[in-house]
RNA sequence: GGAGGGGUUCCCGAGUGGCCAAAGGGAACAGACUGUAAAUCUGUCGGCGACGCCUUCGGAGGUUCGAAUCCUCCCCCCUCCA
């Protein structure tokens, strides 16, 4: 029933940037493949509220394989670890969270990771169960395997070190503590971010010293955001969540530039790199227009969390909106109640297309803003608070208003 | 514990008594051009029914006609020494 080892490894592989080591993955594969015991696959998640995006797919993507290929999957849930915050220099220390957050956490994880993963083959567990027991004399222990110098190894320690940046002591306990979790999970491979590389070979080291056979370490590359600069990120803002809907997802993708459009399809698109490199050269000879490959990692994508169907809808919505000037199907609502004429600014905030009166005449002052397809250019004007009106603001603000 | 440097508007970073809602850059937003691409140009970028008023420069007080700028105390960060 286990597929050929080459053609796991062939699978595995794809798209990975790290892998320590092959020699090791081999020799698991195989004897996953006599015993028929699969192998514990590993990979952790943060336990704040979740709000999965396209940069975690891929390596979502990733642990799908492998339960593709038969192997268990364990979801980890850094409710412990979360207390400590992955030191990237840029966060504060972590809001503790209580255990109904992390349970409410959780389930809402659940919901959006198994639009990707095979629930039947996803365990989800949380290392406080077994951190949770440490005493303060394990940790001191565990904390003892580990030099300040070989902490330094890692970059962005270095880096801060460096210039002269913080580093809490705390902060060296995360990818301790991580290890830990691959010993105490007794893991055979761990997935992560390549920003995760440090704290996933950080596993094999303590596994070697408990006389485990060290867990094989596999790193996905991270995916830029929309920006193309910065890795995608919820803090950032230039993110696509996976549960937005179609027609925000298609557009998004389509704001993205030509450049890092063929990055999303090298991490995220289900083609081969064969068919990627033939519309590449493509558009390289003129034969194909930039905007038409990009409609179809749009579509490619909008369809994985909305279905085919939808990703049709929202194309059409998007050139309705935005060739040919139209309406999207997706106009918010919003109902007002007033009595005398509404001063426009205080409308634009009440519909909360603007941030104060303020911005609101600043977009009035810059020509961005219609009433039912008409320019408003009084910063004093004021509505009739009858009827519906259909504001909008710059190209993709818009509000319905109804007045009772 | 000692000596020195520093905390400025979303971010970086000028500003050391009035000309400061605070230079410059980035981000962002709007307009033009386009393919909601890139690049470019222009403008905006604390709040307020607003050529004026109110709140901001780590926190709390104080000096002054007037403070981001001076003084006092406190909090936080960094460097060197121990």
């Amino acid at each position: 029933m286990m597929i050929a080892i080459e053609e796991q490894l062939e699978l595995i592989e794809r798209g990975a940037v790290d892998l320590v080591s092959r020699e090791e993955l081999i020799k698991k594969l195989k004897k996953s493949a006599e015993t028929g015991v699969p192998l514990k696959v590993k990979a952790g998640f943060d336990p704040t509220a979740p709000d999965l995006h396209l940069g975690h797919t891929v390596l979502l993507q990733k642990l799908k394989h492998f339960q593709d290929l038969g192997h268990d999957v364990y979801f980890l849930i850094g409710d412990f670890t979360g207390m400590i915050g992955d030191p990237t220099g840029k966060s504060e220390t972590r809001k503790a969270l209580t255990p109904e957050d992390v349970a409410r956490n959780a389930e809402s994880y659940k919901d959006q990771v198994f639009r990707i993963l095979d629930p039947e083959k996803t365990r989800v567990v949380f290392n406080s169960t077994w951190l949770g027991q440490l005493t303060s004399y394990d940790m001191i222990r565990l904390a003892s395997q580990l030099t300040v110098a070989r902490m330094l190894e890692r970059e962005d320690f270095r880096t801060r070190f460096d210039n002269g940046k913080p580093i809490s002591i705390h902060e060296f306990m995360y990818p301790l503590i991580q290890g830990y979790d691959s010993v105490a999970m007794e893991a055979d491979v761990e997935l992560g971010g390549t920003d995760q590389l440090f704290n996933v070979l950080m596993g094999r080291d303590l596994q070697r010293s408990r006389g485990q056979e060290p867990q094989v370490v596999l790193t996905m590359p991270l995916l830029e955001g929309l920006d193309g600069v910065n890795k995608m990120s919820k803090s950032l803002g230039n993110y696509i969540g996976i549960t937005e809907p179609a027609n925000d997802i298609y557009g998004k993708v389509l704001s993205i530039s030509d450049e890092l459009m063929f990055r999303y399809f090298e991490l995220l698109s289900d083609l081969t790199n064969s068919e990627i490199a033939a519309l590449k050269a493509g558009i390289e000879s003129g034969e194909l227009h930039p905007k038409e490959v990009k409609k179809q990692l749009a579509r490619e994508l909008t369809a994985r969390f909305h279905g085919a169907d939808a990703a049709v809808a929202a194309e059409e919505n998007f050139e309705e909106v935005f060739r040919k000037g139209g309406l999207p199907d997706d106009i918010p609502e919003v109902a007002f109640t007033a009595s005398e004429p509404v001063w426009i600014p205080q409308l634009l905030m009440d519909a909360d297309l603007v941030s104060s009166t303020s911005d609101g005449r600043r977009m009035i002052k810059q020509n961005a803003v219609s009433i039912d397809g008409e320019k408003i250019t009084d910063l004093n004007g004021t509505v009739e608070p009858k009827g519906e009106l259909l504001i909008k603001v710059g190209k993709r603000r818009f509000c319905r208003v109804k007045f009772n």
